[in-house]
DNA sequence: ATAATTCGGAACTGATCGGTACCAAAAGGA
DNA sequence: TCCTTTTGGTACCGATCAGTTCCGAATTAT
């Protein structure tokens, strides 16, 4: 038919995540998303509609790459209780933080700026922390410690740990120390522990 | 001299701080705060020098109004017992969620946007939030449950509730429910209250 | 080869940003 | 009363924003 595009799609997609993941949604200009995406605005606007449309389409892919590997860990098997799928996950995002990576969490990010006002931004924001929610919880419910706890009990859990989830994201940002999110981390796991 | 100035410096101050505080740094534009402030351009450069300027002057007013108070309760003998100053804080925060402030922490907020890779902003946010943080380790410390307790652990301990709240606050603007909220409340200070 | 089609790239639009320059009005000191 | 000083208000500045338009170049189908 005519002539195909020159960039790969899902690839530019990715790199718009990247761009976005590091300056959050207002912050991230046109050409910061051309240089990261090595694309021109024409493609930009013909691929993807729009900045806003980009960025929900980005979501989705922060879906895919971030929140659903998350849930993975909480709900693998191959960690057999589900409390040290709990910590291994807060770990890794500390050593992410150790590593040099200062982003944090792109719905985190979003939640907290003006793109927060954007219903259906929001929207998107409240499914994946409800998805990190359950992934909380089904790890819960597969500790040792906590399986005779009630379901209500276990919600209420789940709340707090997407709540110190979101905590350590965003402080993240904040360019406070790795050793100190650790710090909380191993407090909270301690406490979880304890409680049995 | 010459002629007087014609609006109130420090009340001037406290309407900043609330545009800054509703819309975040970046997102607060110059009409913005004139309008909450009441005042003109002119006026604005000549008593604030500039934007960036008033927002320094505005984060000693927030740690005044809301961060001295927030650690005044945490150091409140009238509770004596300091694990029930923590949970007065948080469901504090939980019922101006309720009350329809979702405005969030101005700290908070400011820590996951580009004002977070400003040095002299950031680094008092880290202070103000380190603020936090002796108030909840002083309050650990008048509680029965953890006046046994080392140090070091109660330092851990500080840290996580310092993270608890930074969540709070930022899921806050995310739009999350005061029910969600309070749930993790509920939680974390059941564990800490097992925990003895 | 040629026609059809869609690309990449750049120029441009109107709006808004933070910040500055300038001015008339107002107030105090002499 | 007159002069000095600082105010409040407005017009303006260059820069940047997201988004649009247009055109030459490239590629495929015929």
């Amino acid at each position: 038919m005519a002539r195909p595009r020159e960039f790969n799609t899902e690839d530019a997609l990715t790199a718009a995540m990247h761009v976005f993941w590091e300056k959050g949604y207002e912050d991230a200009s046109l050409p910061d998303l051309l240089d990261g995406m090595a694309i021109t605005r024409g493609s930009l606007y013909k691929a993807f509609t729009d900045k806003r449309t980009l960025f929900l389409k980005v979501m989705t892919r922060y879906e895919q790459q971030a929140v659903i590997p998350a849930v993975g860990l909480l709900t693998d098997n191959a960690i057999p209780d589900g409390l040290d799928r709990i910590e291994a996950l807060f770990r890794s995002v500390v050593r992410t933080v150790r590593d040099g990576d200062t982003r944090g969490c792109l719905m985190c990010t979003a939640a907290a700026g003006p793109a927060s006002e954007d219903l259906e931004i929001s929207d998107i924001v409240q499914n994946l922390l409800d998805q990190m929610k359950a992934g909380f919880d089904a790890a819960l419910a597969a500790s040792g410690d906590f399986a005779s706890v009630t379901a209500e009990t276990r919600a209420l859990l789940s709340d707090m740990l997407v709540t110190h989830y979101v905590g350590m994201r965003t402080l993240t940002r904040a360019h406070t120390t790795a050793d100190q999110l650790d710090s909380g981390v191993t407090a909270i796991i301690a406490l979880l522990k304890a409680r049995a």
